[in-house]
RNA sequence: GUGGGUGUAGCUCAGUCGGUUAGAGCGCCUGGUUGUGGCCCAGGAGGUCGGGGGUUCAAAUCCCCUCACUCACCCCA
């Protein structure tokens, strides 16, 4: 005996009600991004490294890939993300796109990392884009989206918080207050979200021994983070008052402490978290004003947009109950064989029902007995079944079961029209 | 990548100071009822106890390795 195969590590399958809910999900993603005229697109899930290098998160790329060479020996890239791909996408076509372009899409990805709970090697990922402007409102307008997602999802901000910051403004003030050259503000930058992570006395120590920060600097960097309000930022201050206006206020505020590690944001930035034990990022995102001259476009073309993926976000759906219960679509009847004389009835029987639109199964197993055909049926939660015994051959009649209400009624086999309604309406009396 | 936890039937799990042929509930199959599914009754199938190695007269049980899952860290979707 052949031994069973294992499942790729943090690969995921979906049976029929797992698909479902990808689909539903995928559903619920796509109608937000209709809802505020964005158009679908797809690309390619192997790309060259290089679009990532020096562009992306230089851990996701370096640690967390899934590379694999082609016969030529060029080092491809399962995608960890989306963002350099869109970037390319909108520089190949940059002369004749029409700006700004508002874009989404939803698709699978692939990152090399520890499988937890949340968190797998292949996941789905819907971003949404909006590029070409240059103007606050488009990052008011992505951030909005985001809040739309929560609210169609049916979180709210018990449950979640999206927290935002200016990455240009906190650098200029950072450097400005700690009188620090450019080349000495990245590492500071990249010690400021981890902040939390370690007792203040730990984290002194590490500031001053790695970053070769003296205390006052030390001390004013910390009574920058702690004072955290948007005066520092008149971007910011923009984005929030259109969020106000856009009714989504509530679910954003300001953090200094989130920078993220992707390299090609350069200004808004911003993840939303969940307020339960999910210990998670749902999605994360900001502004891009170079990637399009990064990837190699002749024209800077900004940008602004986030991604979800799809495994935190059902956690969460499930930690606070609201994991939609769904159905698979099956068929609508299930046509029995009363014997196997009698197929030929039952099998041009259920064929005139699919000729009429409606999703018919025909009994596959010959010879068994009619209760286990209704068991059959009633566990694949078929509501109707139908039965073309002896009886109704000579009658040329047919018997339909309303499976949910134990009803049976009997009509003529060319009387569809009737057959139609009740398969709509249920059998009442019996 | 680092550190913990778990792994026994299709599912949820009992069973370890090492000791006959490894158990339960649910599910599944067959029959009771050869023209009707949710209940009931009777019977049945299904496990190399995650895999490999070691200790022992004897291992699901003890030891080592490995794999899978899982939690925390790291990072992030």
């Amino acid at each position: 005996m052949p031994q069973l195969i294992p499942k790729v590590k943090g690969t995921r399958d979906f049976y029929p009600e797992d698909w479902a809910y990808q689909k539903w999900l995928c559903e619920k993603f796509i109608g937000v991004g209709n809802l505020f005229g964005y158009r679908e697109y797809e690309s390619t899930i192997l790309e060259y490294m290089a679009l990532y290098l020096g562009k992306s998160s230089e851990e996701i790329v370096t640690q967390q890939t899934f590379t694999l060479s082609d016969r030529d020996d060029k080092q491809l890239v399962m995608r960890p993300e989306l963002t350099p791909t869109l970037a390319r996408m909108v520089a190949q076509k940059e002369g004749e796109l029409t700006f700004p372009i508002r874009w989404q899409s939803y698709g699978r990805f692939f990152r090399y990392e520890r499988p937890q709970r949340g968190r797998g090697r292949s996941f789905f990922q819907w971003n949404i884009d909006a590029l070409g402007s240059d103007s606050y409102l488009a990052d008011a307008e992505i951030i909005t989206i985001a809040c739309t997602l929560f609210k169609h999802l049916g979180l709210t901000t018990e449950h979640a918080t999206i927290r935002v910051n200016d990455r240009q403004a906190l650098e200029i003030l950072i450097s400005k207050k700690l009188d620090l050259s450019p080349e000495n503000i990245k590492p500071v930058f990249g010690a400021i979200d981890r902040i939390d992570k370690m007792p203040e006395e730990k984290f002194r120590t590490y500031l001053a021994d790695d970053l070769d920060l003296s205390s006052g600097q030390i001390d004013t960097l910390y009574e920058i983070l702690q004072t955290a309000d948007l005066t520092f930022s008149p971007w910011l201050q923009s984005i929030f008052e259109q969020l106000d206006k856009n009714d989504v206020i509530d679910f954003v505020k300001l953090d200094f402490k989130i920078v993220r590690g992707f390299d090609y944001y350069t200004r808004t930035v911003f993840e939303a978290w969940a307020k339960t034990s999910l210990r998670r990022a749902l999605f994360g995102g900001g502004r891009y004003d170079n990637l399009t001259r990064q990837v190699g476009g002749k024209r800077q073309v900004p940008g602004v947009g986030f991604a979800v993926g799809d495994m935190a976000i059902t956690e969460l759906l499930k930690e606070i109950d609201i994991y939609p219960q769904l159905e698979t679509p099956g068929a609508r009847v299930f046509v029995t064989v009363f014997s196997e004389d009698l197929l030929v009835q039952s099998s041009s029987f259920a064929e005139k029902l699919r000729q009429e639109g409606i999703a018919t199964e025909l009994h596959l197993i010959p010879g068994q007995r009619l209760d286990r055909q209704f068991k059959y049926a009633d566990r694949q939660n078929i509501p109707f079944a139908a039965v073309i015994g002896p009886d109704e051959v000579s009658a040329n009649t047919i018997v339909l079961k309303d499976l949910k209400k134990r009803a049976q009624q009997i009509f003529s086999q060319n009387d569809l029209c009737a057959i139609k309604t009740t398969l709509k309406s249920g059998i009442t009396q019996a």
